[in-house]
RNA sequence: CUGCUGGGCCGGACGGUCGCUGCCGGCCUGCGAACGCUGGCGACAGCCAGGCUGCGCAGGCGGGGAGAGGAAAGUCCGAACUCUACAGAGCGGUGUGCCGGAUAACGUCCGGGCGGUGGCGUUCAAGCGCCAUUGACGGAAAGUGCCACAGAAAAUACACCGCCCCGCCCAAUUUACUCAUUGCGGCGUGAGCCGCCGCAAUGGCGCACAAGCGUUGUUCAGGUCCCAUGGUCGCAAUGGGCUAAUUGGGCGGGGUAAGGGUGAAAUGGUGCGGUAAGAGCGCACCGCGCUGCCAGUAAUGGCGGUGGCAGGGAAAACCCCACACGGAGCAAGACCAAAUAGGGGAGGAUCCCGCCGGUUCUCCCGAUUCACACCCAGUGGCGUGAAUGGAGAGAACCGGCGGGAACGUGCCGGCUCGGUGCGUCACAACUUCCGGGUAGGUCGCUAGAGGCGAGCAGUAAUGCGCGUCCCAGAGGAAUGACCGUCCUCGCCCCUUCUUUUCCGCCAAUGCAUUUCUGCAACGCGCGGACAGGAAGGGGCGGGACAGAAUUCGGCUUACAGGCCCGGCAGCUAU
RNA sequence: GGGGUCGUAGUUCAGUUGGUUAGAACGCUGCCCUGUCACGGCAGAGGCCGCGGGUUCGAGUCCCGUCGACCCCG
């Protein structure tokens, strides 16, 4: 069975460093979240919707290099215990997909509630392709 | 063994790779302060530079170790803890509610009592005993209110029907009438249930004096149903009453609480006596109330006496009684504290004294009013407090006037000074300090009514001491993602064995023989098919309910599967 | 962490306090009206009162538990 997934599996296992996700790489603060509503592009996915902005004013703090990626579960996607496992697979999957965007760029994922059944495979890739999507588009808007 | 049910326990296991959040210690980098060390300068306050050590913070690297539950849930109770209020108590409100115990506390738990339900045993039965289970289980003679429809009446008991007695009136009857007893004959043969019989049997149960009910039948009108030991009709005999009496009807007065089939519920029940009719009116048993003794800590139980019945339900209607509870909640609360806005003090920009006026506060004075407490036979007295008032005193602040000092400045004299005039008013920038306090951060924050083990006390809940262990602390919220093996459950497939039923065959097979063929076997025989069971292997799918948020004790609710203990029913074996 | 409101016909709501008959409007169905539709008229169906217990003679209503939805405060 799925022969490709399990050289991925290997692939993303051997690669040893800045596959982690600290607090610093993630987007906690209200104010943050509704600048990347307001001001930023979206874009969905098939299980996700994806809202990003350009971080301009990202000098000094640690970890302004590369993006920052925050998740929205509400209470309609289930109980606590399917938030946190969808809150989990989604934090997993970013984490294996950081080198698909290297721009210091604010993320949101709003993710559906068939996050929770969908293969992680499946899963990984739609991740990865958003965050690159992410990265590109701002690239775009810069240029302008 | 199966099914139902009650209680307790567990809540998949092991491993790999990569991660997340605290903690411990190591290394590196940066910053900060200390300024201990070195060097330089110096007015010996200190400053500058260097780099070592230790400290704090942040980041990085690699290491060790830890990391969701029995319900973490619902937030239904109870506490700890914190702040706040408070002399004490009450009112109000909320909650609890048989008794005793456990506990920090509880609406929780344990034991007991009483009641309900089920089962078993015993007994002719009533009843009694045992077991299981269950109960929001104080008070209805403290008071208010409610009880539809039906029913005479729904809480006051008695209006109505009925029954009985007395009085009056009317009608009928008259030697006939009437009453009682006995005998004979007739009428009747039953809707329902049980039993009995099959041309024989015909027994029992089931109201009444009446009003009425009930039954059958059923669409309604209407009709039907009456005595066997006591019904009714007729006849006869005997005895009694008698010209007034009897019967019937009406009216009036009284007695009665038995009955009146309704209803969820009807004012003690059954029997006997008793009476004009009746009635706890009397008696026996049962129930109930009161009371005495005994047992028990108590709830309560047992025995006896006594009363003749007090009196329905409902308090999950209001309410009464007893007891408990001040309020808020870790976003409690404490500390540090940015930016911005704003507050206060000082400098900027001056202090002192006296007089007058005003405001506020405190004290003082006595009068009136009110409230409370005490004394008193009392309209009275006395004390305290409050409000109003006053002419007084003090303090603070504000305003005005006057004087002095100091400073600035002008003028005059004059030169280590003096005199005099004016000003020193207000505001603001700015500087500095202080306090509150937002974002943010730190603490609270996990060693506890803690877990485990065995012991002792206790029927138990639980308690006591001993030993041992440290076991999540996040904060837009970590405790994960993926994979492998095993475990378990369900379905399907294959192999082997086996059971029942059915079908086919005396052969397949083995041995002998060159071959034909012969021998072995009607048997617990051989072969096959459907179905079932067991074991093994393989494949697929499933493994619940659910995520700590200050911490505990309970309750309630959700829950795949497994284990243990108990009760009931059925089957099988001994 | 506190506090509150509401679940009744397909839909929106009465009825709940103070217990004994479940109602209104719109919608739906059938018939009439009209050449046809709409409007209108007549008739009808449709409810285990969120769920589970309890109190009571009797529960939509009272009590307890539970589920769901919504709102407010810090």
């Amino acid at each position: 069975m799925a022969r490709d997934g399990g050289d991925r599996f290997m692939a993303l296992n051997g690669m040893p460093a800045s596959s982690r996700f600290p607090k610093t790489r993630h987007l906690l603060k209200h104010a943050d979240f509704q600048r990347v509503y307001q001001g930023g592009g979206r874009q969905f996915t098939g299980n996700m919707t994806v809202f990003f902005l350009r971080r301009e004013c990202g000098g000094g703090e640690p970890g302004a290099g590369g993006p920052k990626v925050g998740f929205t579960v509400g209470k309609a996607l289930g109980g606590s215990v399917e938030r946190n496992r969808i809150k989990r697979r989604m934090r997993e999957a970013v984490r294996r997909s950081w080198p698909a965007c290297e721009a210091p760029v604010d993320v949101v994922f709003n993710p559906r509630k068939s996050v929770l059944s969908l293969p992680f495979a499946k899963l990984l890739d739609e991740v990865e392709r958003g965050l690159r999507l992410a990265a590109q588009r701002t690239r775009v808007t810069e240029q302008k």
